[in-house]
RNA sequence: GCCUGAGUAGCUCAGUCGGUAGAGCAACGCACUCGUAAUGCGUAGGUCAGGAGUUCGAUUCUCCUCUCAGGCUCCA
C-alpha cells in the first residue's frame, strides 16, 4: 500500500506508513507533544490518538491544555465517574455524561431508586482514583444499531438514545452518536464497563486525575419535568493540578462577590423570613444606592424624551384577559383577590397593559408619536419556590419599564435610538463588554401571524447589526407577543448577564384597540416597543454589586468619604472638614477618636468606603488632610482640603469608574 | 414544583452517642489619647427555624411546615 500523506497545522506535509496512528504522528513530531496529546483532529473532526491516519487530511494534535483537549479530558473523566458509580452501586443505570462549561456531569438511576448524598461524592472520587491508577485503556468499537441495542439490553436510557439514533429522530443525539453512518460507537474500559459514546477519549484512564466532584443534584431525564428524575453528579477536570486549583480559586472569587453575602456584610438589604420568599427589603444604605441608581436613570430618561407615568399595582382580571397574560402566564401570577361582587383583582405581573391604557386615554394624533412612557413599576410574579434566588430572581420587583408607541415608519429609527440609549446608560454604570442576542418566535406560545413575526424579527436584526456588536441568535426565545433583542453584558470576572431587553409588539395595541389618527386622517394602529434597561432595579443592583465586588464607584457609594481624627482633640477639625465636603453635596461620615486610628481605618476599609481622610496635628495646623483612597497603595499626606474637595467633586460629577473592579481581600 | 443538603448568639462556626449550650468577631461598659487594615479588661446576648409526636426528660430521635443553598424544570 502507498504511504499516507497528511498536512500539519503549520502547512508542512509528512508521509507515514499505512496504519500509522495519530499517536505515532505526535511521537514523530516530538516527545513533549506526544506527552501532552490527548486526542487528534482529522480535518477538524476530533478523533482518538489510536486512529490511523487518513491520506490527504489535515492532522492536528490536540493537547490537554487546549479547549478541545479539556473537553476530551472531561468527557473521559465522566466515563470514569460512571464506571466508579457502577462499581459502587451494581445494577445502577447510567444515562448521559456530557461535557459542560468548566466540567462535566453524569446522570444515573440507582437501584431501588436510591439517592446520592454529599458523603457519597468522596467514596466515588476515591473509586475514580483507583480506576485512574489502573490505567485502563479506552478501546473504541463500532456497532450496528441492533448490536448496540443488544449490548445495552439492561440499560434503558442507552437503548433510548440508540433507538433515537437509529430512527434519526433526535438531532442532538444523532449528531452526537453518529447517526449518519447508521452506527453507534462504544468505548470499552474494562470487562465490566462499556459506554455508548462518540468519543474521542484519552488513550488510558491514567491520563486523567486532576478532577473534583462538585455536587449532587436531581435532574429530569431529557430535561423533561414529566419524565423520571435522575441523580446527577457534577464534576470538573483539568489538565494539571495547578489548573484545577486555579479553577477552584475562581469559584471562591465568585463566592466572595456573591451579592447576597455582600448585601448582608455591607448592610444593604435582607430577606426577612416573616415577609416571604423572594421579597427583599432595602436597608438605609441599600436604599440610598438604589435611589442614586434611579435618580441617574430618571435624569437620562428625561433628557432622552421619555415621559414619566405612574400606575397602580393591582387591576381587574379583565385587563390581563385582554392583554393575554391570563391565557399564557396565569401560572406565573399571584392568585386573584376576590371582592364582594365577585370581581377578581390581580397583582400586576407587567406594566404594559397600564401604559397602553394611558395611550388610549384620549384620541392620539400621529403628531404625538413617538410617545415614550416610562415608569419604575413594581410588579409581582409567582416564581416557583425552587427558583427564587437573592435579588436576581424575586417575587416582587421594580422594573425600569418603558413603552414606546410609534408609527411603522418610525419603528426602525426608534429601535436604533433606544438601543443606543440603553448601551450608553449601561456604560455609565460601568458595564462595557456587550453582545446582543436576538430571540425569535417561541414554538408553542405565540400570538400573531408568521408574517408579522418575520417583519418584526427582521427589523430587530437590522438594528442590532447596525450597532457593530456581536449578534447571537436565540431561536424560539422570544416573548409570546413579539421577538426581542437583549443586551448581554460581561462583568468584571467574565460572567455574562442578560441586561436590557427591547421587544417589538404588534399584538398588544391590537388587543387593546390602541389607535392614532394619521396624516391621512385615517385610524392606524401604533407599534409598541417594550423596553427595560436595568431589567429590574433589584437585579441590576445585584449585578453591579458583584461586578464591583461591593466597591461601588464613588458616585454610587452610600458613604463617599469617612473622616477620622487621630486623637479626640482632632475631632473638631474632622467635623469642619466634613461640613466643608457636605456643602459640596458629598456624603460624609465622621467617626470620633474613641478607638485607635488603625482600627477605625480597618473598619472603613471593610465597609469599602472610597476615601478615608485621616487628620492629625499637622493637618489641623495647615488645613490639610491625609488621603487614603480605596484600592491604592498607601496614603497621601498633607493634601490641601480645597484641592481634595475639587478633585472629589470632579470624580463624582463625571461618574468616574474605578480603575479595576477588584479589591484586597479583607483581613 | 422536583432532587440533594442545611437552619445553634447580630455574623462565622463548634457542641450535645437524649439530661435545655460554647468560641471568635460584632454590640455594650471601663481603661487607653494613639498618624494609615484589628489596644486591653469586663458585661450582656440563645423558645438550638416553627409545630406535632416518641420519652421521666428532646436542641439532639421521628413526622409536618417555613426559610436558605446547589441543581433540574421554569423565567411574559
Amino acid at each position: 500500500m502507498a504511504a499516507v500523506t497528511v498536512r500539519l497545522p503549520d502547512g508542512s506535509t509528512r508521509e507515514y506508513a499505512p496504519g500509522t496512528t495519530a499517536r505515532e504522528l505526535a511521537e514523530s513530531v516530538g516527545p513533549r507533544l506526544a506527552r501532552a496529546a490527548v486526542a487528534a483532529s482529522f480535518d477538524g473532526d476530533l478523533v482518538d490518538l489510536a486512529r490511523p491516519l487518513i491520506d490527504g487530511t489535515e492532522v492536528a494534535v490536540v493537547t490537554a491544555d487546549s479547549a478541545a483537549g479539556r473537553d476530551v479530558l472531561r468527557h473521559s473523566t465522566a466515563h470514569v465517574l460512571a464506571q466508579a458509580v457502577l462499581r459502587l452501586w451494581p445494577g445502577a443505570r447510567y444515562a448521559i455524561g456530557p461535557v459542560i462549561e468548566d466540567g462535566f456531569y453524569y446522570d444515573f438511576e440507582l437501584p431501588g431508586r436510591a439517592h446520592f448524598s454529599d458523603d457519597d461524592l468522596e467514596r466515588i472520587a476515591a473509586e475514580m482514583r483507583t480506576i485512574v491508577a489502573e490505567d485502563q485503556p479506552f478501546v473504541r468499537h463500532e456497532h450496528t444499531i441492533e448490536e448496540g441495542l443488544g449490548l445495552f439490553a439492561e440499560q434503558p436510557f442507552k437503548r433510548e438514545i440508540i433507538e433515537a439514533v437509529g430512527a434519526g429522530t433526535d438531532e442532538v443525539d444523532a449528531a452526537a452518536e453518529g447517526a449518519a453512518t447508521g452506527q453507534v460507537s462504544t468505548y470499552w474500559n474494562s470487562p465490566s464497563f462499556t459506554d455508548l459514546c462518540r468519543g474521542p477519549h484519552v488513550p488510558t484512564t491514567g491520563r486523567l486525575g486532576h478532577f473534583a466532584l462538585m455536587r449532587v443534584a436531581g435532574a429530569y431525564w431529557r430535561g423533561d419535568e414529566k419524565r423520571p428524575q435522575l441523580q446527577r453528579i457534577y464534576g470538573t477536570a483539568w489538565e494539571s493540578e495547578k489548573a484545577l486549583a486555579e479553577h477552584l480559586h475562581r469559584l471562591e472569587e465568585a463566592e466572595r462577590r456573591d451579592h447576597r453575602k455582600l448585601g448582608a456584610e455591607l448592610d444593604l438589604f435582607s430577606f426577612p423570613e416573616e415577609i416571604g420568599s423572594g421579597l427583599p427589603v432595602f436597608h438605609p444604605k441599600g436604599g440610598l444606592v438604589r435611589r442614586l441608581m434611579e435618580e441617574y436613570s430618571r435624569q437620562r430618561h428625561a433628557a432622552a424624551g421619555y415621559e414619566f407615568v405612574a400606575t397602580p399595582h393591582i387591576s381587574k382580571a379583565e385587563l390581563f384577559e385582554t392583554s393575554g397574560h391570563l391565557d399564557w402566564f396565569a401560572d406565573g401570577m399571584f392568585p386573584p383577590m376576590e371582592l364582594d361582587g365577585g370581581q377578581q383583582y390581580y397583582l400586576k405581573p407587567m406594566n404594559c397593559p397600564f401604559h397602553v391604557l394611558i395611550f388610549k386615554s384620549r384620541q392620539r394624533s400621529y403628531r404625538e408619536l413617538p410617545l415614550r412612557l416610562f415608569e419604575f413599576g413594581s410588579v409581582y410574579r409567582y416564581e416557583k419556590s425552587g427558583v427564587v434566588h437573592g435579588l436576581t430572581r424575586v417575587r416582587g420587583m421594580t422594573q425600569d419599564d418603558a413603552h414606546l408607541f410609534c408609527t411603522r415608519e418610525q419603528m426602525a429609527g426608534e429601535l436604533h435610538e433606544t438601543l443606543t440609549f440603553v448601551l450608553s446608560v449601561l456604560r455609565d454604570y460601568g458595564l462595557e463588554d456587550f453582545y446582543l442576542e436576538l430571540s425569535t418566535r417561541p414554538e408553542d406560545k405565540a400570538v400573531g401571524t408568521e408574517a408579522e413575526w418575520e417583519e418584526a424579527t427582521e427589523t430587530l436584526r437590522t438594528t442590532a447589526l447596525a450597532m457593530g456588536l456581536e449578534l447571537v441568535l436565540d431561536e424560539g426565545g422570544g416573548a409570546f407577543y413579539g421577538p426581542k433583542i437583549s443586551v448581554q453584558a460581561k462583568d468584571a470576572i467574565g460572567r455574562t448577564h442578560q441586561m436590557s431587553t427591547i421587544q417589538l409588539d404588534f399584538q398588544t395595541p391590537q388587543r387593546f384597540g390602541a389607535e392614532y389618527i394619521g396624516a391621512d386622517n385615517a385610524r392606524h394602529q401604533p407599534i409598541m416597543i417594550h423596553r427595560a434597561l436595568f431589567g429590574s432595579v433589584e437585579r441590576f443592583f445585584a449585578i453591579l454589586l458583584e461586578h464591583y465586588a461591593g466597591a461601588l464607584p464613588t458616585w454610587l457609594s452610600p458613604e463617599q468619604v469617612r473622616i477620622l481624627g487621630v486623637r479626640d482633640d482632632h475631632d473638631a477639625y474632622a467635623g469642619e472638614v466634613a461640613d466643608r465636603l457636605r456643602s459640596d453635596g458629598v456624603r460624609v461620615g465622621v467617626v470620633p477618636a474613641d478607638e485607635k486610628i488603625g482600627a477605625r481605618i480597618r473598619r472603613a476599609k471593610v465597609e469599602k468606603i472610597p476615601y478615608i481622610l485621616v487628620v492629625g496635628d499637622a493637618d489641623v495646623a495647615a488645613g490639610t488632610v491625609g488621603v487614603n483612597r480605596r484600592g491604592s497603595e498607601g496614603d497621601r499626606r498633607g493634601v490641601a482640603l480645597d484641592a481634595f474637595a475639587g478633585e472629589l467633586a470632579a470624580e463624582i460629577a463625571e461618574r468616574r469608574l474605578p480603575e479595576a473592579a477588584s479589591d484586597r481581600p479583607p483581613g
